[in-house]
Parts: structure tokens; sequence; C-alpha cells
DNA sequence: TTGTGCATAATTGTATACAATAATACTCGT
DNA sequence: ACGAGTATTATTGTATACAATTATGCACAA
């Protein structure tokens, strides 16, 4: 074999995203990942064909993690196995992203709801500094951190929403549309009102008004998707 | 080894529940199925450690079927994984299925309501016969048919909403619950009710109207929380 | 030329072998 | 008796071998 000293094999390291399932440290996990970006990003079109030893190849790894990557990305939906014949690219369209807001949109105002009757001091604290944070780096244009924070804020309230198969499903999502976030924060404009848009939400939770934190988090992935709309995506 | 001619390697054919992702005919598809069977019916207790030589005898296969299941059940929720050490039952408490049928009481609202748009005149006259197919079951007590034309309606309407995602996610949920809807539908004073506003929904979405089509969908799934609460569940 | 059938190759499905890691038990000194 | 350190075992992680299935190509007849 060539022996190619892939750098697949000694990247350990990555962005630590929350809400991850997947183990990032395992061979598996970090096929998985790599996969699913590649899908994501555009690299394999769709309907396209995923053969074992290829992508092994590709990787440096054998097929063992490959396939259990690619029964794990079935049940994402990013892949459709037909038994026998092979894994097919299913990716995800420009309907399927907004269709993944409009049903976000209404599970961050039910996560919002829940989390007025869970919602602890310490995670009030840790939303209270996030939004803090964030303003700071909206002002210095650090895009970066910005969607770090706003990834944090999902994440944490999806947690306090005391309910684990809300925050196991919304993280899902959030993670999905990752790649969008990016270019939806990237606008200095967006990247201020979603932050005054998280301080309006913490207020309602703090009150602990169930139906206006509801309404706010649900408005406020309604503006996402305009925004979304604006750009033309 | 024993060779204990085992049933699982010769029973291939179960009931075909539509909205299946794991392909039912492949030894990792039955492994998978059978765990989450098992983990839903309680045979495992909570945090019970799932080794893959210990269920891979049971079952008669080697690990590779039971390891790529465990992954796959991992993405369900269903089974915590910690890296080299081992597959935990996660389990689904009461409260997890009373989140569920909340979540689900706003999906299928917007399914019914995006539904509106998109239902055929097949999907319509398919629905029709459903319940009217269902009516004759209720008065008959044929509980077994009823239940497979309830899961019928429901992933018609899924379809039919025209959402990948969304579909995706409601066959998710709606296979989570199976176990405890053949506990409600057998009730028939539910079974009777739950068909007439199948019926109620249907003519919403025949008129076209997004905003009672959801609201009756969405209306049809708390009646079963509030039965499941009478029944003590 | 076209299509059918068979041989061959490619690919997935499953089992097993080997490697790495974690759990357990045991030894030995105090 | 007790604990630290180490050897042993058990279990998972990965690679490879073999089996089953599907795709491909070629021969050959109409």
């Amino acid at each position: 074999m060539s022996q190619k000293k892939n750098e697949f094999l000694e990247n350990k390291d990555e962005s630590k995203v929350s809400g991850e399932v997947t183990d990032k440290y395992s061979l598996r996990g970090r096929v998985f990942n790599r996969i699913r970006e590649d899908i994501l990003s555009g690299k394999y079109s769709e309907n396209e064909e995923l053969k074992e030893v290829t992508i092994g190849n590709e990787l440096g790894v054998s097929r063992t993690p490959v396939r259990e990557a690619l029964r794990q990305l079935e049940l994402e939906g990013l892949v459709n196995i037909i038994p026998n014949k092979g894994a097919y690219v299913t990716g995800i369209s420009q309907k399927d992203i907004h269709d993944i807001y409009v049903i976000r949109s209404y599970l961050e105002g039910l996560a919002a709801n829940w989390a007025c009757s869970t919602m602890t001091e310490e995670e009030i604290d840790a939303l209270e500094e996030n939004i803090y944070l964030s303003e700071f780096h909206v002002r210095k244009g650090h895009y970066e951190q910005i969607v770090e924070l706003d990834s944090q804020f999902h994440e944490t309230l999806y947690k306090a929403s005391g309910s684990k198969i809300l925050e196991h499903q919304l993280s899902t999502y959030h993670h999905y549309v990752e790649r969008i976030r990016k270019v939806s924060l990237g606008m200095e404009e967006r990247a201020r009102k979603s932050n005054e848009e998280h301080a309006a939400i913490l207020e309602a939770i703090k009150k602990r008004d169930k139906k206006l934190a509801e309404k706010l988090a649900h408005a406020h992935i309604i503006s996402t998707i305009e925004n979304l709309n604006k750009q033309g995506l």
C-alpha cells in the first residue's frame, strides 16, 4: 500500500462544538464528521455513490469505521442506503434548510417556554455573560467568536428546557445548519439584532413569562429566516 | 460453539411498518430493531451495559452487526456510548414520552398546514378510505387493524407535508411511541374519537384551510396526551 | 445490430483476527 | 489488614478475510 502519510490520521483536535453526539476521537467519529462536512459543504453531489473502500482509502482507514459512519449518516438522513447496493448522498436542499428553520422556530419557542420553569440561576448567569460578551465581539467584528457564542446561547437554552428529547433534537438541527449560520451571522447588522433578540428572550425567561418567551424565541428564528432570504439563501 | 438453532436467524418477516429507516432484512437491521424493542419494552433497565459479544451470542450473530446497530441506536438517543468503555441503555422515561407528544403536537400541526398546499388527490382518497375502513374496525373492535390504520393515516400526512425533513422527524417520533399508541387506541372510546379527529383534519385539508388544519392536527395530539393521562400513563 | 445468458468483477454483508484501552485481580511490602 | 503497583483479563476499536449479492462485460445467436 502507498502509505501516503495521511494528515487525516493525525488531525485529532477540532473546535469543540457543543451538542456533539459522535465521538470525535475515534476513527469512526472522525470519518462521520468528515463525510457529513463534505456532504453539507457540497463536495459530494446529490445521489453520488459513497463507496466504502474508496472513502476508506482517501482517509487512510479500513472499511469498518467508514461503514459505521455511513450507517449513522443514514439515520441523520444525509445518506440513503440501499441494502446490498450502496450508500447514496441525499444532501440537503434549500427547501430542507428552510424547513429546518421553520421547525426550529416552533421548537425553540417550546424550549424557551419550558426553560421558564426549569432554568437555573447558573444558566441565567451564563446567558447574561454570553450576551454581554457577544455585544463586545459584535462591535469588534469578531465573527468567529460571535458564531461560537451564538451556538453556546442556543445550546444552553436547549439544556435549560429540561427535556432530553427536545435538547437532542434541537442540537441536531442546530448543527445541521451550522454552515448557514456562519454566513448569516457574518452580517454585522444581523449579528447585532440577533444578540438583542437573545437578550429579550432571556429577559422573558427571567420573568418566567412562558408565553412571551415562547413568542420571542419563535420570532427570533423567523427573523433569522427572513435574514437568510435577504441574503438570497 | 453451542450452535443452538437460534430462531432469530430465521425470523425474516415482521409486520411492515411504514417510515422505517433501517433495513429489516439485514442482520444489522434486525439486531437494531430487536435491541430497540427490548429497550422500549423495558427488558433492559436504565444504565444497563450492552456488551457486543453478549448480545451477539444471544442473537447468534457476530459483533459486527451488533456494533453497527448500537451506533445507530446512539443517534436515536436510546443508548449512550462512552468511547472505549461501552454502550449503556438510556431508555425513555414517562416525561420523555410526554415531551415527544408535545413536540409532535406542534409538528403534526405544521405537517397538516403544509399538506394543505401539497396533498394530492390520491393522498386525499387514501385518507378517506383509511377513515372509512377505520370506522368499520372500530365498530368491530379490531384493535390490530385500528393501530395499523392510525399509523398509515399519520405517515400519509407526513409524506403529504412535502417536507422530507419533517416527514423523517415525525416518522421517528411516531415509531418511538408505537408501544404507547397500542395501549391508547386499545380504548374503544379513544379509538372512535381519534378517527373522528382524523376526519375533521382531512376536511380542513380538503378545504385547503391551513390555519384550521394546523389547529385540528395540533389538538388531535393534545387530545391523545389527555387520554394517556387518563389511563395513568 | 441487438438482446440474452453466462462468466467475471466489483461491492456490500458478516465473521474473525489483531490492537488498544479499560477493568480486575493479584502480589508484595508495610 | 491495607494500599500501591503491576500482571492479567475483559471489552472495545480497527483491520482483514470470507461470503453473498449486484453490476459489468463479453460471447453468441437471431
